[in-house]
RNA sequence: CGGGGUGUAGCGCAGUCUGGUAGCGCACUUGCUUUGGGAGCAAGAUGUCGGGGGUUCGAAUCCCUCCACCCCGACCA
């Protein structure tokens, strides 16, 4: 492609919308333009990277023996309804009428049309298992879209749906996705973890999201660096203290902390330490009949409340936080003195906080404090569940070491449905003995569009993008330094444009009229990999300058080589790839 | 949904407090010069100042209202 007949959208200073780096750098790149909240105009150049993201995506899925095919994005609420989500999914889905005021939905995800489309051709065992997967728009109407097309409303997505005779099929089917996901975020070039994830309301047993690492990801991930375990916080588990509790060494002592409120400025005020505290959590469950369950939960000071964990505990799902109003009325005092001491509303301790004696918690009177509190002494032995986050140092769950906690963007999940959405919508098959069986589901996505962004968080400079070869929209850019000047510098260039693109390289040539700073700036903003810069000092001594763009400098290289050069500078990097 | 902020040329911004002919940089057009890291000079084009309503002789500026967008929060004793 040359860049006279192309249409690079370059700026110099980002639009004030952007916060991300990727998000700026997409812009400034003439990627994408926004169009509206979460909505994202993809430019041509943004597109080719979408279009070899896809590309790999559509490879590995074959590869699995997974079959593409395409479902509408626009979906009748009958399917939604009959598994219940039409009402479940709540206003994260778009839904529109036709001028028969008939329901529909702008798909944000696909079970029930495969199901449908499943239940209607597959009927025998014979035929399993299946997998189909399409690559699509979807639509989520997001509270809060942000950060470009990191969370967009409007994005592309890659989802898979396979159906399995038993569960022992299903396995096999999420191994083989599992591991075409390994290959397809290692062909991209993308640092990844796949981390075991919380399989949250859609059910099921099994579940692994692909997380990108980088510091600006919205997901916090726990990692063992001796051994493989890796899971969202989310799920990670915070195992039962090593150390059993220390008996009481201190009477209980109310003190006086006016104006003292969270744990930290007890604990600075008081002079103990912030592990020696422990703060109260006050949730309300309201069941199906009768008034709002109040709970207290108990985390030490240091630690957070993991709502998900919590979710888990018997009689809380699903559970809200106490009003200020509810715990006044409640417990005769404000949050900031609250404390398990001296009430009957039931208590869940934190495993960590179960195992600790002569704590400080709130008096459940405003501006004071207990200090010296001990469970089976001041108040009962609480219930013991596993409800906050893990953090760094913790003990890995496999008792194989100590947890790290990394950031990460989710660019991929894998799910293991069993039966949830097939006994819902009757997707079944006979079996060999002619009985009707339900069949075994799991679903699998990717986010394309989410990709582009999270390889650029993890692959970029002051100067721009840099990407990573399988994703470039074109894999070298020829820099002449004069062309429309010199004679000689067209001839190379043009020789070496015919040569790339004889020879099946991408290649991008800059015939623009411009001073050589502008058109160096502009291919490092772009951040296509390889460069070849041709100048009349070069010529004179037969060499052009490749430069790879994270090499810091220039390498010269003989005209006649330089296809050559580039290509084994593209292999190797391939290499490089590999994990 | 709660809080904060922004809306002025394609992009980045000033002007708003204190009402009086709408500006700057980049980008764009034309010409000349320049050409190994975002050129210089000259001339030019580009605006419903987010929309609507009001106050006023006069509104980008003051008042009311609506809208869009961005950020933070929805974890907390």
């Amino acid at each position: 492609m040359r860049a006279s007949q192309y249409y690079l959208a370059t700026l110099k200073e980002a639009p004030q919308e952007a916060e991300l780096v990727s998000h700026k750098l997409m812009l400034r790149a003439g990627l994408i333009r926004k169009l509206g909240s979460g909505l994202y105009t993809w430019m041509p150049i943004g597109l080719k990277v979408v279009r070899k993201i896809e590309q790999v995506v559509r490879e590995e899925m074959n590869r699995a023996g997974a079959l593409e095919m395409l479902a509408p994005p626009i979906q009748p609420a009958e399917l939604w309804q009959e598994t219940g989500r039409w009402d479940l999914y709540g206003p994260m889905m778009l839904r529109i009428r036709d001028r028969a005021e008939r329901e529909f939905c702008y798909a944000p995800t696909a079970e029930e049309v495969l199901c449908d489309t499943v239940r209607k051709e597959v009927k025998s065992y014979r035929q399993l298992p299946v997998n189909f997967y399409q690559i699509q728009t979807k639509f989520r109407d997001e509270i809060r879209p942000r950060f470009g097309v990191m969370r967009a409303r409007e994005f592309t997505m890659k989802d898979a749906y396979s159906f399995d005779a038993d569960f022992e099929g299903l396995k096999k089917s999420y191994q083989a996705m599992y591991q075409a996901y390994t290959r397809i975020f290692t062909r991209l070039g993308l640092e990844f973890r796949a981390v075991a994830a919380d399989t949250g309301e859609i059910g099921g047993t099994g579940s692994h999201e692909f997380q990108v690492l980088a510091g600006s990801g919205e997901d916090r991930i726990a990692y063992c660096p001796s051994s493989d375990y890796a899971a969202n916080v989310e799920l990670a588990e915070a195992v039962v203290p090593a150390q059993q509790r220390a008996a009481p060494a201190q009477a209980m002592q109310k003190v006086a902390t006016p104006g003292k409120h969270t744990c930290e400025e007890v604990s600075a005020f008081l002079g103990i330490p912030l592990t020696q505290t422990v703060k109260s959590v006050v949730v309300m469950h309201e069941p199906e009949e009768g008034p709002p369950v109040m709970t207290m939960l108990l985390i030490r000071g240091d630690h957070m409340l993991n709502e998900v964990k919590a979710t888990k505990v018997k009689g809380l799902k699903p559970f809200r936080f106490a009003t200020d109003g509810e715990i006044r009325e409640r417990l005769r005092a404000s949050p900031g003195s609250l404390g398990p001491v001296g009430h009957n509303v039931r208590i869940v301790a934190d495993r960590t906080v179960a195992a600790m004696s002569d704590f400080c918690t709130g008096a459940n009177e405003d501006g004071y404090h207990l200090t010296g509190v001990n469970f089976g002494r001041d108040l009962p032995e609480p219930e013991v569940a596993d409800i906050r986050d893990v953090v760094a140092g913790d003990p890995s769950p496999d008792g194989k070491g100590v947890l790290e906690i990394a950031r990460g963007i989710e660019v991929g999940h894998v799910f293991q449905l069993r039966t949830a959405y097939t006994q819902k919508m009757d997707v079944s098959y006979i079996d060999e003995h002619g009985k009707t069986q339900p069949m075994e589901m799991g679903c699998y996505g990717i986010g394309i569009t989410r990709i582009v962004a999270a390889a650029i968080e993890q692959n970029h400079d002051e100067r721009g993008i840099i990407w990573p070869d399988p994703m470039a929209p074109f894999v070298v850019a020829i820099v002449p330094l004069g062309y429309r000047k010199g004679a000689a510098v067209k001839e190379a260039a043009e020789k070496l444009y015919a040569d790339f693109a004889g020879a099946g390289v991408e290649v991008f040539l800059d015939d623009r009229d411009e001073r050589p700073g502008v058109l160096l700036a502009d291919q490092e903003l772009v951040g296509i990999p390889h460069r070849i810069v041709i100048g009349d000092r070069g010529l004179k001594e037969g060499v052009v300058e490749y430069q790879h763009r994270r090499d810091a400098q220039a390498t010269k290289v003989p005209l006649a080589e330089a296809l050559a050069h580039v290509q084994s500078r593209f292999q190797h990097a391939k290499g490089h790839a590999a994990p």
